[in-house]
RNA sequence: GGCCCGUUCGUCUAAGGGUUAGGACACCACCCUUUCACGGUGGUGAUACGAGUUCGAAUCUCGUACGGGCUACCA
């Protein structure tokens, strides 16, 4: 009798997602559908300072475009709601008072000036960062030092107070993470850690617990950064829970910046999104690009998460959501952190554009022709030109570069590129190609070019160099796909047209 | 500083005692194409260092170095 299986994304609504956090939802999402099991995502806002408002319709909105949904959340519900904590606050107390009248927690009545003396006073070479543990507790206000019935008075009186987590002196907590194996800490240097916050808040780590049990997630995936705070963590299981409900960790790696963590802060400096969409900070103003507005299609960005960290074994490096759902395996996943390659990641992209069908890029593509204003575009038309200049995009910002020509005359012309090579005889060619254009049968691309060729033939001049000019013509400019498919999706009109528009240019 | 995690081409990674250490991105060359791409072929390029275990180590152990994370009434 197995447990059904059940994971969660727990992130605090403070900012952007980034790609860590995508990842993140990513390797939740595919280890709960590979073992039919229940993916939910709870909104970890205990803390007031940080909440921004926006960001938690940000995260919904994120993984609807990525196609990671929830199966239960704050706005799909579900059976262990509420899935916001700040919702949840009264639930956790009890908690809290049990750890208290089992010896594993206490009182703590210090000031936020007294804390910061501590830690002023203790500090010295060998210990820069005093810490709230065994060795400074006996020494502060709280109820292991202040008699029990002054704790009482001062509790009446509704002193400010937290509750931390009694550490045990010399101990050692073990656990068996999925992707590390056997990780341990010795209990002494860990600190006193915060469970219930003077406001009446739990901090992350008596929520996490707390939640992660009553919602009865069985395994608990989570960034590497989480990976010192283990030790508090299971303890904590240990005098609530039991071992037994706790849930299988594995602590992922994490993704790197040119130098170290990736930050929700520097996103626009290394020259790369760092956020799943487009972020508009209210704080500060700010707008951050995303992965999505610089042209990412979701299947690639999830495609790019997911080997970053993990492949199968083979060689296969593109794969669909289904393909990751099947062939997922959290064991799999590398232990080492990873640096974000760009370059990489665009390959993927340009990967899943040219192996998409044109009917699925007309949407996107659309939108990027209508950039500087909506246009008509006719639907079989924007077909031939998607499937003309696919494979040619990287992101699907290209589109608009690369095609924008077919759909409206190119507003500036290469002549450089042409014009020392100019001559009567050209110029006699390609008014004889118009005419002949003009009674063509049969207007595809290989009559086209025949037709070409066979005029310059004719006329003794190397068909090489008049395609170049014929480009220039159509195009405008050195760039896009054969010039004679080109003029095809053109058609007769609007070729003899542009031929005949820059010829002006030439003879004079 | 302390604790924890990590370390294979520039980057992402494969290889879980025996391989000429494989692939992909990027880069370079050639081919294709008288545009630019795509594509094709080939090339440069790595086991951090030092000990040990072993007939044999990228792989196991230890040490060193380096990188990262944590060290808040933030998550």
């Amino acid at each position: 009798m197995a447990k059904k299986v059940r994971v969660r994304f727990a992130p605090s609504p403070t900012g952007g997602l980034h790609l860590g956090g995508v990842r993140t939802v990513l390797y939740n999402y595919l280890f709960a559908k590979k073992n039919g099991g229940d993916f939910v995502l709870r909104i970890e806002d205990t803390d007031q300072n940080r909440y921004v408002a926006g960001a938690e319709q940000y995260i919904f909105d994120c993984l609807q475009w990525a196609g990671l949904e929830p199966d239960e959340s704050p706005i799909h519900g579900g059976p262990y709601g509420p899935y916001r904590q700040s919702e949840r606050k009264d639930l956790y107390r009890q908690y809290a008072d049990k750890l208290i009248k089992d010896g594993h927690a206490y009182y703590a009545f210090d000031t936020p000036e007294e804390l910061e003396k501590m830690r002023h006073d203790f500090k010295n070479e060998t210990n820069p960062s005093p810490q709230y543990d065994h060795s400074v507790r006996m020494k502060m206000r709280n109820s292991l030092t202040i008699p029990g019935e002054e704790v009482k008075k001062l509790l009446e009186e509704k002193t400010r107070f937290v509750i931390r987590i009694k550490m045990p002196e010399n101990d050692t907590v073990s656990f068996t993470d999925m992707i590390r194996g056997d990780v341990s800490f010795d209990t002494s240097v860990v600190d006193d850690k915060v469970l219930l916050k003077a406001d009446g808040m739990p901090t992350y780590h008596l929520a996490v617990v707390v939640d992660d049990y009553l919602m009865k997630i069985t395994h608990a995936f989570r960034g590497e950064e989480w990976l010192s705070s283990a030790p508090v963590h299971i303890l904590l299981w240990k005098y609530l829970f039991g071992y037994e409900h706790m849930p299988a960790w594995a602590h992922l790696p994490l993704i790197l910046g040119p130098s170290g963590k990736l930050s929700k802060r520097d996103g626009a400096k290394y020259g790369y999104p760092v956020f799943a969409m487009t972020w508009n900070d209210p704080k500060t103003g700010e707008i951050t690009e995303g992965f999505r507005e610089k042209g990412f299609l979701p299947e690639a960005f999830i495609n790019l998460l997911a080997l970053l960290g993990w492949n199968d074994g083979t060689e296969q490096e593109i794969f669909s959501k289904e393909e990751l759902i099947e062939k997922f395996s959290i064991e799999r996943v590398h232990s080492g952190g990873a640096k974000f390659d760009y370059e990489k990641a665009k390959w993927f992209n340009h990967e899943w554009i040219k192996r998409s069908d044109v009917q699925s890029l007309k949407y996107e593509v659309r939108k990027q022709l209508s950039r500087d204003g909506d246009m008509a575009i006719d639907d079989a038309f924007l077909e031939k030109v998607i499937a003309l200049v696919k494979d040619r995009c990287t992101l699907l910002t290209d589109f608009y570069d690369q095609s924008i020509f077919l759909f409206k005359a190119p507003g500036q012309y290469d002549l450089d590129a042409i014009k020392p090579k100019w001559s009567a005889a050209k110029a006699a060619f390609f008014e004889d190609y118009c005419n002949e254009l003009q009674n063509i049968t049969g207007w595809n691309t290989e009559t086209l070019e025949t037709k070409f060729k066979e005029l310059a033939a004719q006329k003794n001049i190397k068909a090489g160099e008049l395609q170049l000019p014929f480009r220039i013509m159509l195009v405008g400019g050195k760039f896009g796909p054969g010039v004679f498919a080109i003029a095809e999706v053109l058609g007769k009109e609007e070729t003899i047209r542009r031929i005949k528009h820059i010829f002006r240019f030439l003879n004079s």
